[in-house]
DNA sequence: TGTTAGCACTCGACTTAGTTGAGTGCTAAC
DNA sequence: GTTAGCACTCAACTAAGTCGAGTGCTAACA
């Protein structure tokens, strides 16, 4: 059976307008609503071919027609016309980027949360498993008369801090002496053997110094593994609730309960890597995850400073691609744009 | 009329009864099912005398009665019987303690995690604005050939991280020697004075330092405002979809809506400080706030190392006050045990 | 051969009336 | 003061009936 011109315009019409209603869609509001010059008894037997293309479903017999998964992919990858940002939109997003602009995974949030807002779509932010993160550098800094703050670089230029009980009060010139030497060690040692001084038995001294260094490594031991966990952040989870598809409690229940699992996100937002920089659309069962089956996922690789990861929004099925993707899309560009701008600046 | 030892009797089975089922209790349920000696027709005169009381409503004639406000309030004042931190619930908490014993605030985000975790309820922390927040010291540390962090504590011992771009690399002794100049500007001028400094224009020199230490005392002020805005956490929102009270989607949408409303969140808990350390309780309407006319608020206040703020649980008013307040009693204990035993070590 | 009007049929959604049962309040007797 | 008994109430459930949006099929038409 061949998918004429005609047959795909009635499926873009089933798809935008079941996106729109959420109810499914009979021959007739069809031929009524869209100026196709034929009647509704054609579009019927249209509909039908569609049917057994396995493009759209019918609930029940009797009932109206509801796009498939199937139906979904080829409005995706054939019918779909994103537009450019609205002005407002762009300003929006450069706004947050502007004031976030040193503290990258902020911004990933603030960016998460923007786009939820604009989208009305959840959205997840994830930073990949670094694999293998390492010490870079550690300060001392002083904040009371029994604490010193050691702030941890790692490698990946991730930023911690961890507060460290002193046996005795120590001054800023100490400390900075003290960093000194930490560093010296960080510098000529392998992460293995920091490890081990971290973790070892080491006899403490006469004025307890090596205790107080093996708290400071094991401060730093712990920063690195803490960044090597993949983090996660998802922002309007509620937004879920105002689709109609999710206004049994029991599904809502079954979702939350969903988007609280980090792993299970994190393997969809990071699987399936075969083009880095551009946007993927997973639409219903092809995120292989029975619990969303009935969502949809648009995601896309961020890399941005020190930082790389993934952002996603997961909708309903019935989700507007052609908006979602549309808001994706400008703010990485967006956010691209306002970093080369920045470093042309510098250079 | 007299309440007297009956009618309380009545009164607590019938709140233990609805906290379990959440169905109305009729009389013949309660002659049963509490051995009282005496008839549901007996029973029946004293709820209707408890009713009179607005101890206990009917939802419609000929339904069984539901604790009113007032008559939890009454329960919770009078029959509330709270127990001990089982040894699980213990160790559990203190392994979280221990943990995190440096890391206060992420101690406070966890434990309301743990607590919602053992109450099925859900639960909030906040910390409360500090009117007065200073800038008491900054260290500078290098992160990469384009930038430094600039590691800002303020009076309130919050650290805060902020990264700045430089001119041209800059090593760490030199960036030590910066932090002296720095730390000493800040001893001997005002906070309003440094505001001056970061928003002011100061015009720059040959290597372009004054633009740099202006960015570092902005990084700084913004730091502190940050600490001044009132923080607050919540977990376990989901619980809430458990109870039969909200397995409406409506009720369940606005319940969440209001829950994402952090400033009504912080004046509920922050309200109200007549008694410092107790546990206090908000029964329904007590909280005067429409949209949370349904659900009760337990909270306290902890005060730990530099943070203080207060931490709350909240559930339907139909809510096992006994288990939560038991279990919130419990770790705020335990919490304090900890600390105290730390720094009875320590001196 | 493709299109269309017409018609019988389907089936979920809604309405209505009837039934059930848990619960009440009242009364009269113990 | 307590209780058995009884009439009454009302939400919740069930079954039957109606409605309407939708289909598939057929026969006629261009």
């Amino acid at each position: 059976m061949i998918l004429n011109d005609r047959k795909i315009k009635i499926l873009e019409a089933i798809v935008n307008d079941y996106i729109a209603t959420a109810e499914p869609i009979g021959s007739r509001t069809i031929a009524k609503k869209y100026d196709l010059g034929i009647s509704s008894a054609t579009i019927r037997n249209e509909m039908s071919d569609l049917e057994e293309l396995g493009l759209i479903v019918q609930p029940h017999t009797s009932s109206g027609r509801v796009p498939s998964d199937k139906g979904y992919r080829l409005y995706v990858d054939r019918l779909l016309r994103c537009r450019d940002l609205t002005d407002e939109e762009s300003s929006f997003f450069n706004d947050i980027i502007m004031n976030n602009i040193d503290h990258i995974d902020y911004l990933m949030q603030q960016t998460a949360k923007a786009l939820s807002l604009l989208t009305n779509y959840t959205t997840v932010v994830s930073k990949p498993k670094s694999k293998k993160d390492g010490i870079k550098h550690i300060q001392l800094v002083p904040l009371d008369e029994t604490s010193v703050i050691a702030v941890v670089i790692t490698d990946s230029k991730a930023i911690k801090n961890n507060i460290i009980r002193t046996p005795q009060p120590v001054d800023t010139a100490a400390l900075n002496g003290l960093s000194d030497i930490i560093n010296n060690i960080i510098s000529t040692h392998s992460f293995d053997e920091i490890k081990a001084f971290a973790t070892g038995v080491i006899p403490k001294d006469a004025d307890g110094n090596e205790l107080f260094f093996k708290e400071v490594f094991a401060a730093a031991v712990k920063s690195v593994a803490e960044e090597d966990d993949t983090q996660l952040y998802t922002s309007g989870v509620n937004k879920m609730l105002d689709f109609p598809e999710f206004s049994d409690v029991e599904r809502a229940k079954q979702l939350f309960r969903t988007l609280e699992e980090k792993d299970m996100l994190i393997d969809i937002l990071q699987g399936d890597d075969s083009e880095p920089n551009s946007v993927r659309i997973l639409i219903g069962n092809e995120n292989n995850l029975e619990q969303l089956k009935d969502c949809s996922v648009i995601k896309t690789n961020y890399n941005i400073g020190n930082t790389e990861g993934t952002i996603g929004i997961i909708g309903p099925t019935r989700m507007d691609y052609a908006q979602a993707i549309s808001v994706l899309n400008g703010i990485i560009k967006n956010i691209n744009g306002v970093i080369m701008a920045l470093s042309d600046k510098k250079t």
